[in-house]
RNA sequence: GUGCCCGUGGUCUAGUGGUAUGACGUCCGCUUGACGUGCGGAAGGUCGAGAGUUCAAUCCUCUCCGGGCACACCA
């Protein structure tokens, strides 16, 4: 090691975190061996879509996590922690189709690109997992794309088939019509939207020149009109019950019918149902065996069921209430603030979602919601208050899941259908993985009708389909049973996420892996909050309030940026701060400043001119700093004085000695009940000021002088209490900072621990058998220092100035101990002459001190002489 | 609309039935033999507003305001 690397003034990560990362890789210090089988303690980690890189959100909550295996494995368990990809979705689909211009039409290469580009993506993402300091054991990785994984997938449909589980039906689904696919209740969500209601006058067959009036907010589904209903309280359309209306811009009529479901204070109090403007519509279509006329194509156009055919549904608003505006049958347009269904589950979509009734697969959960609660509730909450929001969905499902997607880069449904009477063909077991697509169905003639007309499924599944079994897929499931008996069905598995999942990827783990294998998979979960900008906003490229990791990754490093992920709390959002700065003034600036400038300047002026300034991540680089310089000092003393280990003998320790080891066990007792709740926030705010300020402020400080003894004894004893306390304080950093932890203990304590690794250490134990007299004693020196520096700061002294002498007069039971302390005060203040004085002689004393003081914790006066 | 969470010095954050923790920033002093990305110190808060319970409330209750999230929904 040469000197350069040792000494630097700081702490330099770039070299260090390459270091590191290769030194644990090739020493396998994060490897899982299942050979200790017994307290096994299984991570279930969310595998991040491959969208190639991550972001703040997985910065967050993976550092979360990467604390609950290094915590974990201090502790002894044997913990079990992979970490996969979540590969299939639209992006890909996107990315590929304007990448690579491939058509989804030549379908064998399409899909070998998007293999390719996840591929790519994920050695990205790999890389910057390494880079956070992520312990996981990259032998145990999986990605929903392998074969391996898709077979466990397509296990589990047949599985749910043959159970009756999993029909395939003609239903009315959410079907988001820029993406072309349906979607799962789950992945939709309502938007206020600024909009207009239309109140349409519908003629009256028979009637002359009478009309019903009815309002929308929909008038493009005019055609699609099957019915119009009034309520039956409703006196003042008495007269309608039973008359028919003529449907303007088609030969239809339709029956007026009565439903109490309509809400008479809205709008004229009379309503027309449509196929299927929403989820009201398709009840009453059920319940008055209406008709259906599908007006919309999949990807969002009027169809052959349409005169307006071809025309986008919006175009075609347009034209229609021209059409009915020309035919006079426009009563009023108001403005109108209503909530739109769109697609929210992809942030990048956020379009309109419509009802379209197609055949579509799905699975039967609303049978099974007492069952997930109840997998809920066996559940350990951290924080308790999201198990709620579990329960909440639960409660209010009434919708089966829709697992089909009409896209082609996803797990292929294994299953084959009958086109003439919808039987269902499933695969054979030993055929799976497979792909209907391409592949014969096993059977050529429909069991049922005897008809040949049998044709492979081409709908994917939804991809939570393929991440609600990441338990059962990293404990090796239908594939190697001792390794699932191991890390399963006998382990303890830990479950970390956002609460934005619980009803998603929660919901539908709980569920299946419970039918799967009979056992709830979760004993314990640990909920992270959403990264908000500073505006403390979720963070999102609408609002502009997005930081890559990649931004602040090289100028901060990893300790520091995992610091910042300690200090958010438990189950809420937490704000990734920062200040918008002129760089040349260095002066703060406002955001609408920003903002405006933005629009004005080129990227690169603007880049030029303005920087952030992230002030979590400056204090956090700090503690660093702060961390490397203590290690310096000792390393420095270490090199002059020689010992042959940090081995300490408890009789041997100084009052100072004694005091700091007993304050530090009542920090490390504390800090241990914190992380027992994953409560990363509290622990390390207690850690941080207990080193900067107690052990680097007052402790070493106090004992530094003793480095420079005559006295050998005296120096070796100091260091190794010294060294012997970092040493379990670098412990307790490795799970936040594991790379100066590792790079400190390599530096300073190779040659006393024989150990590959700190993070193969165990979280360390309290200093025993303290005396609780040289405690008292130690804190009243420590106490008296501190206070006698304030005093020469006060008096605006350089602390190196030597002071000719101070007096410290107290009662007669407190001299004893201000002896046994004289040497340390002496010579860390740095006094001449320290006398200890009894309060009896007080008034004997004749010479003026410079400065008087009262230290009344102990009732010592201070008697200064400059 | 219903439910849950949140609102603490300039910013973020801890916490408690007896007016408050830490970080960053600001100001003052000190280049100490690890560290000036340091050390010592200071300023700065009616703990969102109002009412109630209490000897006492930032903490308990209610109402309101503001923010977030979830659920429901009138077309």
């Amino acid at each position: 090691m040469t000197q350069e690397i040792i000494y630097p003034k700081r702490f330099r990560f770039h070299e260090i975190q390459k270091k590191w990362i290769d030194y644990w890789q090739k020493e396998k210090i994060n490897s899982f061996d299942l050979k200790d089988g017994k307290n096994i303690f299984t991570i279930d980690t969310p595998p991040p879509f491959v969208s190639g890189t991550l972001h703040l959100g997985h910065v967050l909550n993976h550092s979360w996590i990467d604390f609950v295996a290094r915590y974990n494995k201090m502790k002894g368990k044997n913990v079990y922690f992979p970490q996969g990809f979540d590969c299939h979705g639209l992006p890909v689909e996107l990315a590929v189709e304007k990448n690579y211009g491939i058509s989804k039409n030549d379908r064998e290469n399409f899909l070998a690109k998007c293999f390719e580009w996840v591929n790519n993506n994920i050695n990205n993402m790999t890389q910057q997992f390494n880079e956070m300091g992520y312990s996981t054991d990259w032998n145990y990785t999986y990605r929903t794309m392998d074969d391996n994984y898709k077979y466990k997938v397509q296990w589990s449909l047949l599985f749910f088939y043959n159970k009756g589980w999993l029909y395939r039906e003609k239903f009315p689904t959410h079907f988001c019509v820029n993406c072309e696919t349906s979607v799962a209740k789950a992945e939709v969500g309502y938007q206020d939207e600024m909009g207009k209601l239309w109140f349409l006058k519908l003629p009256i067959v028979g009637g002359d020149d009478d009309y019903v009036t009815i309002a929308t907010t929909r008038p493009e589904y005019i055609e699609a009109c099957v019915g119009v209903f009034i309520h039956p309280n409703d006196d003042r359309y008495y007269h309608l019950s039973a008359a028919e209306v003529q449907i303007p811009l088609t030969d239809r009529k339709v029956k007026v019918e009565i439903d109490k479901n309509v809400d008479m204070n809205f709008g004229t109090g009379i309503v027309y149902c449509c196929t299927y403007g929403d989820e009201m519509d398709i009840k009453w279509k059920l319940e008055h065996g209406l008709d259906e006329i599908q007006i919309f194509t999949e990807d969002g156009h009027m169809n052959e069921n349409s005169r307006y055919k071809g025309m986008t549904i919006l175009e075609a608003q347009k034209r229609i209430v021209e059409d009915l505006d020309e035919l006079g049958l426009i009563a009023d347009i108001k403005d109108y603030e209503h909530r739109i269904i769109i697609h929210t589950e992809r942030s990048s979509c956020r379009k309109p979602v419509e009802f379209l009734p197609v055949y579509q697969w799905f699975i039967n959960v609303k049978d099974f919601t007492q069952e997930i609660i109840e997998s809920g509730e066996a559940i350990k909450w951290y924080p308790e208050k999201h198990k709620q929001r579990l329960l909440d969905w639960c409660e209010g499902l009434d919708w089966n899941w829709v697992i089909s997607r009409q896209r082609i880069f996803g797990t292929p449904i294994p299953f084959w259908y009958c086109k003439d009477c919808g039987e269902i063909i499933p695969p054979k077991e030993k055929d799976l993985p497979l792909d209907p697509v391409t592949m014969q169905s096993p059977l050529k003639k429909c069991p049922k009708c005897n008809s040949f007309n049998i044709e492979g499924e081409k709908d994917v599944c939804d991809c939570w389909i393929d991440s609600s079994i990441t338990p059962l897929a990293i404990s090796k499931w239908l594939e190697n049973e001792d390794f699932f008996e191991k890390t399963y069905t006998n382990a303890s598995i830990h479950r970390p996420q956002g609460y934005e999942i619980i009803r998603t990827w929660l919901f539908y783990t709980l569920f299946r892996c419970k039918k799967l294998t009979g056992k709830a998979p979760f004993s314990e979960i640990m909920i992270n909050g959403m990264v908000a900008g500073p505006d403390s906003r979720k963070m999102s490229k609408s609002f502009g309030n997005i930081v890559s990791p990649d931004e602040v990754m090289p100028e901060f490093g990893a300790d520091a940026i995992r610091q910042w992920a300690a200090m958010g709390s438990l189950g809420d959002d937490y704000p990734f701060e920062y200040t918008w700065i002129n760089l040349q003034s260095k002066q703060p600036v406002k955001e609408d400043v920003i903002k405006k400038k933005r629009q004005r300047l080129p990227e690169n002026k603007f880049n030029n001119k303005y920087g952030r300034r992230f002030e979590q991540l400056t204090g956090a680089s700090r503690f660093l700093t702060k961390i490397w310089n203590a290690y310096r000092f000792l390393r420095i003393n270490l090199d002059k004085i020689k010992i042959e280990s940090i081995d300490i003998d408890n009789r041997k320790l100084s009052p100072i000695d004694t005091f700091i080891f007993s304050e530090y066990n009542q920090i490390l007792r504390t800090i241990s009940n914190h992380f027992d709740e994953y409560n990363w926030h509290e622990g390390f705010a207690l850690l941080r000021p207990f080193f900067w300020n107690d052990i680097c402020d007052n402790y070493i400080e106090a004992i530094k002088y003793k480095f420079y003894s005559e006295d050998k004894q005296t120096q070796e004893n100091a260091l190794k209490n010294a060294l012997n306390l970092f040493y379990q304080i670098l412990k307790l950093f490795a799970i936040i900072m594991p790379f100066i932890a590792e790079e400190i203990n390599f530096l300073l304590f190779n040659k006393f621990k024989k150990i590959p690794s700190i993070h193969l250490e165990k979280w360390p134990l309290t200093y025993e058998n303290l005396s609780e007299d040289l405690i008292e004693q130690g804190r009243i020196g420590i106490e008296l220092i501190k206070r006698l520096r304030t005093i020469k700061s006060s008096l605006k002294l350089p602390l190196n100035e030597e002071i000719s002498r101070i007096a410290l007069i107290a009662e007669k039971n407190i001299l004893e101990k201000l002896e046994g302390l004289k040497e340390d005060i002496e010579n860390t203040i740095r006094i001449k002459k320290l006398d200890v004085i009894d309060k009896v002689e007080e008034k004997n004393i004749k010479d003026r001190p410079d400065f008087k003081d009262i230290f009344k914790a102990f009732d010592i006066k201070i008697y200064f002489y400059r």
